[in-house]
This record gives structure tokens, C-alpha cells and sequence, in this order.
DNA sequence: GATGAATGAGCGTTCATTCAT
DNA sequence: TATGAATGAACGCTCATTCAT
């Protein structure tokens, strides 16, 4: 059983009042996003572990503790759970991003490249998410659609906001932007398959500061 | 133990043929090298265009002109066909590296990118191996021992001329290597996924040159 | 044992209700009558639409505007839904039959045969039960034991009834009975199939007076 | 095994000359057309038993004694494995109702009859046909654009003949035709339903030759 | 009594692999 | 060697039925 830290489980606390908030989730509201919870990370584990097609919906529901059938009374299909589980993520990893307040150049990229390294490395999911996305149409769509403009956006308003207080050059924002998500998402691909020891002992933040030197900086200095 | 050297199975006794030089390729020889090279290029077509997993023997073997038993003649089986066409891929990969050649550190940037993202462009099934090898030992173990390293020696080769001929900072070499490559994989990854308008739009070369214009003189310039 | 009673399982406890009529149901009894019957409803026109197997319980429950659980309270099983659709509308279909009254072979035969085609035509779930039941057991007993000797016993009353009025001549009334019952169900299925633009065009009594003259006085005349 | 002892088993008979017959059927042709026959046969018998619902294809392959990809090599789906059994039936069925040849009413009516009680009563599929047709479009389509008409123009053809031989009178033969057909059909439901003892216990012979005189003189004589 | 989420056996179907020819 | 029919384990998914609330 996959314990939620975040959810109550006390099913009925002491202190509720006879009149409940009509606003307050109820008892059964409740379960139901716990469930929903535990089949997402389940989910998310048994993708990373197996990759999309190794996944099968009977270990799912086995790492989640419950049934096939519940399953799909929550997803309408095994693709369906994939892409819920995109978008039950994708909020998580846009706010990563928007989270980042720095005023200088290297403080910002630094502070964007080692939160994404950190989360790639501990997150496999979203690898996944780009991997699968190239031969189904829905799962692109939702990437493509919604995901990548809210991640891209974030990225591109850092950008702005740099060169606006003169720290950053002006170069096209879009490309800088896929640019600098292509080093992120190429690292924590090559890194993920220990392509290279350098990639794996070094810290997340280490690796950043030295990417983050080479992205502002460049390799000519 | 995992052969990588692409010669075809094909055995050829002592006495095959009568006084013909016995290092030339006999008639039988050149039929399955031929064979090989059908069943090769199908692969590499099915798998482009329908992943790993969505490629099937059958559809292989169809576009090869074979029947499916003929594709078990050559390949153990289709994860050593997949294995089998990275092994036959990689050097024409690797050579265009090494064909690189240039003088000035944005000549040679630029020289690499472009040369890649046209090959990424056009040939999908390099990225299809850095997804695949994630949760299959052996295509790791093929990918990360032999093509990645001797790819990455070539790029690493390019940077330390640059550096001693003066022209490039002196960074760590494996670091400013794996986020070139970054650079390139990703961008091939979004490009591929139609995630942004400006990377499909833009010729391979003059994408090069702006994003080579970032990894040498970087974003603040 | 098949209960073909057809009435609603709920138990009137002795002292249910003060000073009230121990005959007369009560509001509990009433309002289960209700449930039951706005089940069966449901349940005939979700099978008629779809088929035995291809009526959901969710379909029916929610047609019926009640939970699935709901169901379960009222009926054993879908198959004894199912049964218990049967007896149910059982009694109209006999009494639909015992109602023809007529002092001329052709009036009764006429009568009869338009009766049942517009039955027919209308409502499906009569010739459902007779395909169903040549695999369930427990079906065809209720339909071979119960509803069929009851239809049959009216038909050959009738029968019976022109043969003493010298209207109609001495045949085995039981081979002339299973013959109608035959005509009208053959000609229901076929007609339900579209399979003669003849049997779709024509009204039900145009029909029954055509198929009535056959059967009254033969191909031969 | 299910022996089609219409099929000769021996793969290379003796008196084979070098050259071959190049219309004849290679021997894998014959392999195919034989286990197309076993699964034809095995699917008579299961559907038969079970309904279209209650077969499984597992049962199905086993009844063949083939695998249930083997199935799959011959029919596409379930669903065409029961219209392919259709369509091989059907031929057999359309050739007993063309071989009727008499040259009196009732001669060619108990013919008619009699040939299709015998059959209705050993062979069941064709009733579950026109059960199954209802709701499935595709089904529906074989059976009323091409089974059904083949069957009906072979009853016409028969009643026009009669007509114009004068020993039938004119009545809209299409009417006729349907009605005939109906009876066959219902009585062969009733029959298998075990609904009437009367019609288990007599022959087809002597069903025929009573439904037949009611059929041509009527009930009224 | 009413609810509907949970269950899991069992379905139709696929496809990498084998092997008799 | 080449063939392609045969194989069967394993998949995603459904839905009648149960039962805690």
C-alpha cells in the first residue's frame, strides 16, 4: 500500500461538525483521490521500471494494491493512465521552473539547470512522456498542446526577463529556450543510461555550474 | 557476448570453391551479405516509422522481401536485428564526426551540428537506440560501451585541438562533450515531435549556426 | 424452483402498519412494486436494443434510473432479470391471444395474426427469450413449462372451437397450432431481419389477412 | 482430430507422375483447405452448442486441435469465423432446396419440407444465424444480401412453377415464399426447444407430409 | 433498502519464435 | 537456405457480481 503523506486518512476526525462544509471534499471524494494517488504512482513506477510497452496494467494495479477492474474505473486505458499521469505531473515540473528567482544570469540558470537535473534524475517518467509521444497522436497532442508550451513559456519569460535587465544578449528567445531544455533532456538521457561515469558521480549542482558556464559563457569564453 | 563487428554468420569452409582466391567473398557469401543488407534496410525503415515495439517481424520481413524464418536465418531474434542495425549504423555515425575538419572553433561547431541534425532528420532510428537501450542490458551494453564511446571520442578529439590551438577556454572536456551531444539529441527530440514551429522551419545549417553561436559564445555573449 | 409468479420478494412483517388493511400493500410493498416494474421496464428495452449479451447491467440499471446494486436487490442475477422479464410480460401475450373472438375462421385467424404481428413488430423480447432459451435451462423450463402450454392451450381453443363450428376440418390441432405459433414467429424474424421489403412495407393487417388466407385455405385454394 | 473423410490424407500418393497437374492443388493447398475444414467443422460444432456468445475461441481451437493462432491464420476474428461458417454452409443448404423436383404440389411442398426438418434438426447454426444477424451489420448483410434471396428465389422459382402449372393458385408469391419459410424455421425453433412433444416424436417425413397439407389445402380444407 | 466502487475470471486477439517441408 | 503455417504465452480490457458504506 502506497502511503500518500500528503492526504488525511483519518477517515472521520474528531473535530467535524455536525454542518460539514459543502465545500470540503467528501468521505467518498476523498477516497477516490486516494486511489487515483496510488494507481498514479504505481503508474509512475512500474513506466520508469519497464518503459511504456513493458508496463503491463496487471503489475500496475498489483504495485498499486488493487485491481485490474479498478484501474479503468479511474483510466479508460492503459494509454489513458499514461497520459493522466503526464498531466497529474506536468503541473509539479512547470511550477519547478517557474519557481526560479534569481538576479543574475548564473544564478538563474543554475538554479533552473540543477532543479531539472535532480528531478530527471530521481523522475524518469517525463523521458518517457518525449519517447512515446512521436507515435501516438493523443499523447503527442497533450505533450505538445499543453505541456511543452507551459514549460517552454517559463523558460522563454526567464529569458526575457535576463535580457531585459541587459545580463543576457539578444538572441532568439526560442531557440535559446530549446536549447537550453535540449541539454537538460539530452543529460538526463545519457545520464539515466550511465552513458558516462562523469555524468553519474558528479552532483546535480556541480553539473549545473559547470552547463550553466558553458550554456552563458560558452566554450570559447 | 555481444558481436558488433557486422559480418555476416554466413560460414565458409575449406573447400568451397575451386582455385579462386580464398579471401574473396564466394558467390554464396556475397548472396547473404546481400540478404543481410535487405533485411537490414527494412529494419531500419520499420523501425523509424513504427518504434520498437510497434514494428513487427512480419512487416519487417514484407518490406525486406523475405519471409519471416529468412529473418531468423541472419538475426537470433528481433532484438539482435535491433542490436544488428545500431552495429551497422554506427560507423557511417561515427565517421561523420570524424569527418569534421576545420580551423576555426565556430567552423567546426557548426560543421558537427549541421551534419547531425541532418542525420537526425532523416534518420530516426539513432534516438530509437538511446530509448531502447534504457531497459534492455544488452543494447545498453552495446550502445554505451561501444558506439557512444567512440562517438564521444570524436567529439572530445575536436575539442582538444580547438583548446590547443587556443581558441576554446579550457573546460572539462567530457562535460563540454556530453552537452554537445545533449544539444543535438534533444533538439532532434523536439524537432522530431513538431514541438516547436521555429525548429521545423529552419534549415539544418542555419539552425546549426544559431546554436552554435550559443555553445561557443554563449547566451550572455 | 422458478418463480414465475411475478411478484415483488419483499416481506410484510405482521406489525407493520397500525389500523390498515393487511391485504392492501403497504407504502414500502408499493413503492417496491414501482422499482421492480421500472426495472423491467428498463431491462426490455436495453435488451431488446442490444440483445441478452449485449445488455450491460450498468445499461439497465441506469436506464431504469437506479443503481446496479439496486438490481441485485430485486433480481437474483441478469439471467433471472431476464426470467423475470419473461413472466412478466407472459400474461399480456396470452391474454392478447384469449381476446381474439370471432365466429368466422378467417375473423379469428386475422385477428390473431394481426395481433401478434404488431406485437411482434413492437416488442422484441419474445423471440429474444425463445433463442435464449435453448441454452439456459432454467429459461426454457420457464418458457416450455409455463408461458408456452398457456399460449398454445389458447391457440388450440380456438382451434378447437372452429373445428366443433364445422368451420374448420379435423386436422391434428396440435401440429395446426405449432404451425401458426411458426408463421408468426418465422415471419416476426424475418421481418425484424429487413430481410423482404415485402414484410416491412405491407401494414400488419394487410399481412395477417394474406398469411390468414394461406393458412385458412392453402396454396392450392 | 476431426477426419473430413471427404479429403484424402495421404500427402504423396503413389501413382503421382513427375509432372504435376498445375490446376490440381499443391499439397500445401490441401493442407490449408483441410484445416480451414477442421476449424469450420470444430466451429459448427461449438457455436452449435454453446450459442455465438457462450463459444469460446479457445474451445473452438480445441475442438480443431490447432492452437488459437491458428484461428487466427484463417479467419480474422470470431466474428468472421461464424461468417465464413455461413458462407460454407449456406451453398449446401440453397442445393438441397434447388434439388426439390416433383411435379405435384405436394410432392414438391413434403420434399421441400422434409429436406429442411432433416436438416434443421441435425444442423443448428443456420438458426443461430438468424439470430445473430440482428444486431450485428455485418452478419445481417451476408445473410440477407447473399444467403437469403439465394435461399427464397430457389422457393419462388418452385411456387412460380406450380403456378403455371396450374396446380397452385395465383397468390403474391413473395407472401407465399415467406410464409413457407417461416414455417420451417419456427417449427425447427419449437422443435429444438423441445417445446412440443408432438413435433420430437414424429418424423420429419410425416411432419412434412401434415404441415405440408396444411400449407396447400389449409385449415379449412 | 440504495449505492457504486471494487473485484477478478475470463474473454478475443497478437506476434515473436519454431520447424516441417 | 528459404519458407510461412503453427504455436501459445501473454496482453489489454470487460462486466456480472459483491459488499462496505
Amino acid at each position: 500500500m502506497i502511503d500518500l503523506s500528503d492526504q488525511p486518512h483519518v477517515t472521520s476526525p474528531a473535530g467535524d461538525s455536525l454542518e460539514s462544509d459543502p465545500l470540503a471534499p467528501t468521505r467518498r471524494e476523498r477516497r477516490a483521490a486516494l486511489r487515483r494517488s496510488q494507481i498514479l504512482d504505481a503508474a509512475e513506477t512500474v513506466f520508469a521500471a519497464r518503459g511504456y510497452h513493458g508496463a503491463t496494467t496487471r503489475e500496475i494495479a498489483q504495485a498499486a494494491d488493487v485491481s485490474e477492474g479498478t484501474l479503468y474505473n479511474y483510466f479508460a486505458s492503459k494509454r489513458d493512465l499514461f497520459i493522466g499521469l503526464m498531466a497529474n505531473r506536468a503541473g509539479a515540473l512547470v511550477e519547478s521552473i517557474a519557481d526560479v528567482r534569481a538576479d543574475s544570469v548564473e544564478g538563474a540558470m543554475v538554479q533552473l539547470l540543477a532543479g531539472q537535473f535532480t528531478r530527471m534524475r530521481t523522475q524518469r517518467h517525463f523521458r518517457l512522456f518525449l519517447q512515446e509521444a512521436r507515435l501516438d497522436p493523443e499523447l503527442r497532442h497533450a505533450l505538445v498542446e499543453d505541456v511543452l508550451p507551459r514549460i517552454s513559456q517559463e523558460v522563454e519569460r526567464l529569458m526575457r526577463g535576463l535580457m531585459d535587465a541587459g545580463v543576457m544578449r539578444r538572441i532568439d528567445p526560442e531557440i535559446a529556450n530549446w536549447t537550453v531544455l535540449s541539454a537538460v533532456v539530452g543529460l538526463a538521457l545519457f545520464s539515466d543510461l550511465r552513458a558516462a561515469p562523469a555524468l553519474d558521480t558528479i552532483s546535480a549542482e556541480a553539473l549545473a555550474v559547470q552547463v550553466s558556464d558553458i550554456l552563458i559563457h560558452g566554450l570559447h569564453g
